[in-house]
DNA sequence: TACTACTAGTTCAATCTTGAACTGTTCGGA
DNA sequence: TCCGAACAGTTCAAGATTGAACTAGTAGTA
């Protein structure tokens, strides 16, 4: 690949973390829960608002009240009304959502570790650096 | 970020990638095509079977016929059957369906390349070497 | 020819996703 | 105080997705 277009280079990105994502969804599916869900308790720590997780997640409102909705059934997380603010819902993760969490957590760790352990270190702290440029969302100025 | 974890570094891709995608998302979509039926459009010419798009495109055989079906009806692919093989059709695109799925490449090209631009030549060709050993699906002997 | 295993693609029904419209709450003027 | 805009979250219905089971064709073996 001599000078990839930005579209190739994206590809290979995207291609990428389809191909982590779909080599652990069995593992992740056997701790009760779907890659979607696993995303959403992620975030839960810093985004515990339903319409701070779809910002977060890019997706729509609705899919967080599914989502939210299952996942409390299932007991991997609780919901709690805000005093301050009635519109809100404050969620939490309940210990059995925490660990299914960090399992999956877990299993992906080793899955792209594989991958990164093809890397040199310093070729990994180049990745990383570069990474964090281009993952923000708008230019920082330097 | 110091020393991240292969979970946090996979997340930077995951984000970017479907930062990017949800940044041009409404653009690609006023092409007339979906971004899952653009990704579909962009494998057509090397992946021409829809079993063969299965498997590249990481889906389900179904989600595969239901899209072909959408695709056809709205003339951006042709199916013909195949002579020497009658359990399989050979899909092309049609002039449209060229048409809108290199606007939409277009369009992710210049997306990307917008971030790309926050790099040194010599980032991105550091970048490029470092996501082809990342891509491949087994590490490489070397 | 007959048999078996495999592959391509589809159907169906259950489930998931989501745009649009809605309810109820908060907030910032005037 | 009241009003209108903005926001949190939900509901609903239309459409999308997909696992399981299916039909049909191919390939290899004997």
């Amino acid at each position: 690949m001599g000078k990839p277009s930005p579209w190739e280079l994206w590809t290979l990105h995207f291609e990428m973390t389809m191909g982590v994502m779909a080599e652990v969804e069995p593992e992740v599916r056997a701790q009760g829960i779907e890659m979607k869900e696993f995303f959403l308790l992620g975030k839960l720590d810093d985004h515990p608002y339903p319409a701070d997780l779809a910002r977060a997640l890019l997706m729509p409102k609705p899919t967080i009240t599914f989502m939210v909705k299952r996942l409390e059934a299932a007991g991997f997380v609780k919901r709690q009304t805000e005093a301050d603010d009635l519109r809100r819902f404050r969620l939490t993760l309940t210990p059995s959502g925490r660990k299914a969490m960090e399992a999956a957590r877990k299993i992906l760790d080793e899955a792209f570790g594989r991958r990164l352990a093809r890397l040199s270190t310093g070729e990994r702290a180049e990745l990383t650096r570069i990474l964090v440029l281009l993952a923000e969302k708008h230019a920082r100025t330097r």
